[in-house]
DNA sequence: CTTAACCTTGACGTGAACGTGAAGGTTAGA
DNA sequence: TCTAACCTTCACGTTCACGTCAAGGTTAAG
């Protein structure tokens, strides 16, 4: 479809990968064109390389990145400005890579890679705080429940369990609906 | 201060409570009294009583709950009509909280009780669901951690074993007219 | 060469979630 | 009673995160 295929190209930029063109990386990924095209303006990914009709050409690391910042932004609630500076770090990552594979100094890389840990780990401790928020709440619900069960328990049986469904509680009957 | 004391108020709903003005609760909450208002316009937030002069009076329940309307989205990064659907859960479960109470049946008690359970039940799962998938998130980053410490101790004694799949990335070879 | 299906950059529109006055009423204290 | 510090309801403004044309260039195929 949309992959850019070696001879096709006039005369492209790098045509040895599978890159893609913006509308495969959005069927791919699920983002609109648009959105894309934002996120690069915001600088939440690194500026794709073009055609030489200024088409742009998106890596697989590229369509990885971007995964990455949707979810970001919907797992974590972040805004896309804070995905941004999270982001930034991945570009450090990636010039400590490049870096990296320029050398065959070991020592200089064990330096870019104690250098790498070091932001993964940041990185890590991020999403490590959301995760202790939520699991906090989840534990209040949790509690919550433990009550009601208690209490559950103390209430002295009677033998009924005929539905009285009359009143205002018709919500909360509709509330329970099926699960998947 | 701005709590309204007893017999202060003309004639009030409630007065037998700490009940505040919306700046107290402002200042309690971090949210801007705009944000307030426009959590119980949106029905985030049952209406609260007034004053006879329409001063809005919360009750702790209110402050409480605004507190957590905050966090949800915060958290979980939910929207405020998501947020909503969540938030009218609770108030069946204080509906049904107060006619648990009213009521010295056992029956009715049980039937209460699990109706709660049900509803508390589907908002742990909701969180749940979020926090497996930022675990994922998570497991991902520890993994390339991993990666990181496994490539560190191979480093000394070999040379460029590991290779992905990417290219040297060029940059963009003909100049876009609106680059900077 | 022609054409359809892509793509490009503007540029204006939109919904969510508030911010920010404006104009005026309420409350507590002197 | 008077006043400062609150509060009220409009109502328009703003930022974010895109959506949606519009006008025109590029690419692949016939």
């Amino acid at each position: 479809m949309q992959t850019v295929s070696s001879e096709k190209i006039a005369e492209p930029t790098t045509n040895d990968g599978p890159y893609l063109l913006i509308g495969e990386v959005s069927a791919r990924t699920g983002l609109t064109q648009r959105t894309i095209r934002y996120y690069e303006e915001l600088g939440l990914l690194p500026p794709p390389t073009r055609t030489h009709g200024d088409f742009r050409l998106f890596s697989p690391r590229d369509v990885t990145r971007l995964g990455q910042v949707a979810r970001m932004k919907k797992l974590l609630g972040f805004s896309l400005a804070e995905i941004r500076e999270i982001v930034e770090g991945e570009e450090v990552r990636e010039q400590l890579r490049s870096e990296y594979r320029a050398t065959e100094d070991a020592s200089v890389r064990l330096d870019k890679l104690e250098q790498a840990l070091t932001l993964t780990r940041s990185q890590l401790e991020l999403v490590d705080r959301k995760l202790a928020q939520i699991v906090e709440l989840k534990m209040e619900l949790e509690s919550r429940i433990a009550r009601y069960m208690r209490l559950k328990q103390e209430t002295p049986n009677t033998v009924a369990t005929e539905d009285s469904e009359d009143g205002p509680i018709r919500q909360a009957k509709r509330g329970a609906r099926n699960e998947g």
